[in-house]
DNA sequence: GTCATGACACCTC
DNA sequence: CGAGGTGCCATGA
């Protein structure tokens, strides 16, 4: 794994603002990642100090291990999940 | 080298 | 909108 685009990516998610999420795919386009599972090992592995609840799949919905807690941390920002759903289209980064 | 696994995305039906 | 199949790529056995 290269390290200069592991940091990238822990920038990539740092830099999204609170109130606001970006998709796995998002982060990994931005970062030049090779591919959006990149991101979500990198948060497994390594996004403990990162606001890696802002971090969503494309579908919307948080990942499986940590959908209840993501989606907390979620609320307590304002994005309001309908369902377990965020509205993509009304919160998405940028 | 092959095979399986996973905080994913996209296309089809 | 959803379920299923396929592509993807780093990692470890």
């Amino acid at each position: 794994m290269d390290e200069r685009l592991h940091e990238l990516i822990r920038e990539a998610v740092r830099s999204v603002p609170r109130g606001r999420v970006a998709t796995y795919g998002d982060i990994a386009a931005r970062t030049g990642a090779s591919s959006p599972r990149i991101v979500g090992k990198v948060l497994s592995e390594d996004g403990h100090d990162l606001p890696w609840h802002r971090v969503i799949r494309a579908t919307g919905r948080p990942a499986e291990p940590v959908a209840r807690r993501q989606l907390e941390l979620l609320r307590a920002e304002g994005v309001l999940a309908d369902d377990g759903k965020v509205d993509l289209g009304q919160y998405r980064w940028r």
